[in-house]
DNA sequence: TATAATTTTTAGTTAAGACTAAATATATAT
DNA sequence: ATATATATTTAGTCTTAACTAAAAATTATA
């Protein structure tokens, strides 16, 4: 059984190495986790005494299969939870983050199992997210940063990078939800801002925002 | 705000003194949060400095307004998390307490009362203990032990005062549920054994299952 | 390659919340 | 009323998870 800050720990490197980085380093965990660089060193070497992370001194530190299942457990009922929020409590998608934040570490296999039933066996959080199965197996859907996409292509709305509240305020005041469809009308070379078209709707967005949403192109 | 610790403690106050208790021992509180007397009056130093309860060395301790009102929401969770348990993802009654107990803690006013609404505003929990109210307002139902009916006496099932896996499991087993009707058919002198009538059918009941069972006469 | 900058680790503190053992206050019994 | 028993508090220790400051290792630069 892991402590509450042994589990933020967890799901911060699990991030990290989602994120693509391979030896992650002590830095950016403590960067992630708001936290200095030396605490991080003293927990590190609790988790690889646990056998969660292989830590090698000054070389950075790895999930181990253990870790990493662990650490998508976690981030299931995170995102299962944040589900239940906006289905069931009628949470808007940029209020349920803090409160899944501690719902994640509630532990009762049957609660989010039957949790997971009663929402349906949903396989995405309200940001687009997958929702990792019982085996911390994810599967990721094809997607591009609304950026990448070319002049006169289309897409649907899949998900977001960055989902803090303002940005998510932001896009519910543009109209832009998950499931939207969205189609590039000009791309300005200048600043890369995009002109595009949702609902009927054109739309003027910098390339801040276009770097944080994702599309699945049709 | 409270720590874990401290809500766990202000829980603990709060029930002994609705027991009837007046000034709570510090003996009193060790035991029911299995601890040691020692750990007690530490804790009760830091509610006193904190005004959630009055503390006069060798006294006792009595929770203030503010203490009573804190207590009662964390209880107000507790119990609608484990209606949310039994009505919505198929616990049973006797499964539900552990996992209330990390479910009280979580902080969200929204969560609660969203929650609340969900549930169709219950007024009493899955173990017929009554939920307090935003303000913390209980509302008591007038009830007795089982065990003061008289011969002939009839009533509805109504709450457990022993709420362990075991009680709960052994009247499922009888067939005991709230709800149920019950007639007190005769009552042994020799060891205030029962003989009482539930669904048609008689069974005998010891005076230990008697005491724990609360029946609202009619 | 030698030096400088950066990153990481170690050593030593701190605070919360538990504990044991000892001291002190209160309650009970002769 | 005094002695004994019980309850409570105090003093000191431990663990977890933070922190700062200093030391050591690694990486970058000249
Ligand atoms: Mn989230
Ligand atoms: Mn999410
Ligand atoms: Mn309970
Ligand atoms: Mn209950």
């Amino acid at each position: 059984m892991f402590t509450l800050s042994e589990e933020n720990y967890l799901k911060a490197i699990y991030h990290l190495e989602l994120d693509g980085t391979k030896g992650i380093s002590t830095n950016s965990i403590a960067e992630k986790l708001q936290t200095k660089a030396s605490s991080v060193t003293d927990m590190i070497k609790k988790l690889s005494d646990k056998k969660v992370v292989i830590y090698k001194k000054y070389k950075g530190v790895k999930l181990t299969d253990l870790g990493k299942k662990t650490a998508a457990n976690i981030v299931r009922k995170h995102r299962l939870w944040e589900v239940f929020l906006v289905e069931k409590l009628n949470f808007s998608w940029d209020e349920v983050h803090e409160v899944a934040e501690q719902l994640e570490h509630i532990k009762s296999a049957k609660l989010i199992n039957q949790l997971d039933e009663f929402l349906g066996f949903p396989t995405h959080d309200p940001h687009g997210d997958p929702i990792p199965d019982n085996e911390g197996n994810l599967k990721t859907i094809e997607k591009s940063l609304l950026s990448t996409l070319h002049k006169n292509e289309t897409g649907i709305c899949v998900g977001v990078d960055d989902s803090s509240s303002e940005f998510l305020q932001f896009l519910d005041k543009k109209g832009i939800v998950l499931g939207k469809k969205i189609t590039v009308l000009e791309k300005e070379n200048f600043d890369d801002s995009l002109s595009i078209l949702v609902d009927e709707k054109k739309l003027s967005i910098s390339n801040k925002i276009a770097n944080n949403l994702y599309i699945k192109k049709s």
